[in-house]
RNA sequence: GUCCCCAUCGUCUAGCCUGGUCUAGGACAAGAGCUUUUCAAGCUCUCGACACCGGUUCAAAUCCGGUUGGGGACACCA
C-alpha cells in the first residue's frame, strides 16, 4: 500500500510552495489508490501556533486534499527518545552536555557514500565526509527536524517521501538514520522549487504567498490547483485545463519536471478566468453574494438574487478573479457610482445635456423596455443627430457606469433599468 | 568556501529516456489587426528559445565531457 506524506509546521500559513508539495503527495496517493497521511511537525513550541495549525488545515481544504490519517508531532516525543536511546546503547550515538542546558544525543556519522534513487532525478550521490555528525535530540529534550522526520515517516510507513528540491541534502543525513536504525529506506521524490516572479525565492515581495490570500483575492481552489500543477507537470497534447480526476488518471512522478518554475500571477489569472467562464452561473452567483455584503454594495436579507444573477452572466466571461465582479459590477448596485476621473476627462468634457436629454425621450417613448428597443431608440437618434454611435456610446457608458470598459452598453441600460438610468443621464444634463 | 541540483521563446511547457518525422509545437505575456459599442471577453496574425565549447555519430535539442549561468543545502529551525 502507498503511503505518502505532506508534514507541515505551524509556524507560517500554507503558502504557495507547500501547497505545491501536498497536491504532489495527494495526487500521487490518489492515482496509487494509497493514503495521504498529515503530519503536523510542531516540535518547535515556541514558533508553532494554534493560528497557523488552523489556517494550514483549512486551506487543505479549501484546495480539496483530504488527508486519510493526521499525526502530531508534538505527541510523539517518547516515541523519538526510545530511538534515539537505542541508538546510544548500539553505539550509533553519543551525550554531550552543554552548560546551562541538558544533554543532547548525537549521531556519529561514519564514513561511507550514501546513494539515493530519486523517483524524479534519478541517482545521486553523497560521501559522508562533508556531513557532520548529527544532533538527535536536542538538549531541551526535543528531537530535531531529520531525527523526528525519519522515526515518523518509518513507523508510519510512509513508502514514498515526496518534497521539495531544498530536502536533497537532508536525504542522506536521514538515509544514515534510517539505516542506523535498521528501517526500510522510503523512495525518494524531490520535487523542482517554486521562484518568484524574478527568479529568487518566492517571498512576500513577489507577490502574496499564503493560500488563504489568494483565496481572499478571488482565486478558485480549482484554478489555484490546476495552475500549480501546471508549474512542472504537462497533461500531454498541448492541454493546459485539466479537472483534479483527470489529473489523477493521468499523473506519473516520473513525468515531474526536474527544473524549478517562477511563478506567474499573469497566467495563474488566466486560468482562473477559464474556470469562471465555465463554471456553473447559479454557483458563482452564490459565492459572489457574501463579496457583495462584504462591500456594502447590497443589504442583507434585502437583495434580489434573480437580479445579482443576470449582472453575474454580464460579467462571467471576462472575469480574472472573483473580486473583479464587486470591482467592475458596482454601478449596478451602488446608489452613487464613482466616475473614473481619466474617464470623465475622456467622455465628458464636453457637453452632452441636448444628446442624454434626447437620449431620455426616446427611452420614455418606448413602449417596452428591452436590449432590442433600447438599441433601436438609440440607432434612431444618432440617426436624427447625424452623429457616429460611439461619439456617444462612450459618454453614456461613462455616465452611467464611471468606467470605460464593461459589457455592451445596451445591455447595461438594460439592465440598469429605465429609471436608473435617466436619473444617472439626466444628471448631466444642465437645465438653460 | 564545501556539497548537491538544474539548464528549450520574457514566463510555463511539449519534444530528450528509445538520436533522423524539429527550418523545435502549445499556452501566458507582448505587438498588430478584426469584432465599426468600449475591453478586461472572442477571433486572426506577428515577435520570440534548444546557454556555450568540445566529443560520439552518416545524423544531436535529444547521448557523453567540460565551461558558464541559475537555484538549493550546509543550525541543539523545520
Amino acid at each position: 500500500m502507498t503511503r505518502v506524506r505532506f508534514a507541515p509546521s505551524p509556524t507560517g500559513n500554507l503558502h504557495i510552495g507547500g501547497a505545491r508539495t501536498a497536491l504532489f503527495n495527494w495526487l500521487y496517493a490518489r492515482s496509487k489508490k494509497g493514503k495521504f497521511i498529515l503530519r503536523i511537525e510542531d516540535t518547535d513550541k515556541v514558533r508553532s501556533k494554534k493560528e497557523y495549525l488552523d489556517e494550514i488545515l483549512v486551506s487543505l481544504k479549501w484546495l480539496g486534499f483530504d488527508w486519510d490519517e493526521i499525526y502530531h508531532q508534538s505527541e510523539r516525543f517518547g516515541i523519538y527518545r526510545e530511538h534515539a536511546e537505542k541508538l546510544l546503547r548500539e553505539g550509533d550515538a553519543y551525550t554531550e552536555k552543554t552548560e546551562g542546558r541538558g544533554e543532547a544525543i548525537i549521531y556519529k556519522v561514519r564514513p561511507q557514500k550514501i546513494k539515493i534513487n530519486d523517483l524524479i532525478r534519478g541517482e545521486i550521490e553523497f560521501d559522508s565526509e562533508n556531513i557532520k555528525d548529527q544532533v538527535l535530540i536536542k538538549s531541551d529534550g526535543t528531537p530535531t527536524y531529520n531525527f523526528a522526520c525519519v522515526v515518523d515517516d518509518a513507523t508510519m510507513d510512509i513508502t514514498h517521501v515526496i518534497r521539495g528540491d531544498d530536502h536533497i541534502s537532508n536525504t542522506p543525513k536521514q538515509i544514515l538514520i534510517y539505516q542506523a536504525l535498521g528501517f526500510k529506506i522510503p523512495e525518494f521524490a524531490h520535487l523542482p522549487l517554486i521562484l518568484g516572479a524574478e527568479g529568487g525565492r518566492l517571498s512576500k515581495r513577489t507577490g502574496a504567498t499564503a493560500i488563504s490570500d489568494y483565496r481572499k483575492m478571488g482565486y478558485l481552489a480549482q484554478a489555484l490547483v490546476n495552475y500549480l500543477l501546471l508549474l512542472s507537470w504537462a497533461p500531454g497534447e498541448n492541454r493546459e485545463i485539466i479537472d483534479i480526476d483527470e489529473a489523477i488518471k493521468l499523473f506519473d512522478i516520473k513525468d515531474v519536471n526536474k527544473t524549478a518554475a517562477a511563478f506567474n500571477l499573469e497566467k495563474l489569472k488566466w486560468i482562473n478566468n477559464q474556470y469562471l467562464k465555465n463554471a456553473d452561473t447559479e454557483a458563482l452567483t452564490d459565492v459572489i453574494i457574501p463579496l457583495l455584503l462584504e462591500k456594502e454594495l447590497i443589504e442583507k436579507d434585502n437583495f434580489d438574487r434573480n437580479y445579482i444573477l443576470s449582472i453575474v452572466k454580464l460579467f462571467q466571461a471576462r472575469l480574472g478573479t472573483l473580486a473583479d465582479f464587486a470591482d467592475w459590477a458596482d454601478f449596478f448596485f451602488a446608489k452613487d457610482i464613482k466616475i473614473d476621473p481619466q474617464a470623465e476627462k475622456k467622455f465628458l468634457s464636453r457637453d452632452f445635456s441636448r444628446e442624454f436629454g434626447l437620449f431620455v425621450q426616446k427611452l420614455e417613448a418606448l413602449d417596452e423596455f428591452n436590449i432590442t428597443a433600447i438599441e433601436e431608440a438609440f440607432r434612431s437618434l444618432i440617426k436624427e443627430l447625424s452623429m457616429e454611435s460611439k461619439t456617444l456610446i462612450h459618454p453614456i457608458r461613462v455616465a452611467l457606469t464611471g468606467k470605460t470598459v464593461g459589457p455592451g452598453l445596451f445591455e447595461v441600460i438594460y439592465y440598469l433599468g429605465k429609471e436608473r438610468t435617466k436619473e444617472r443621464l439626466l444628471q448631466r444634463v444642465r437645465r438653460s
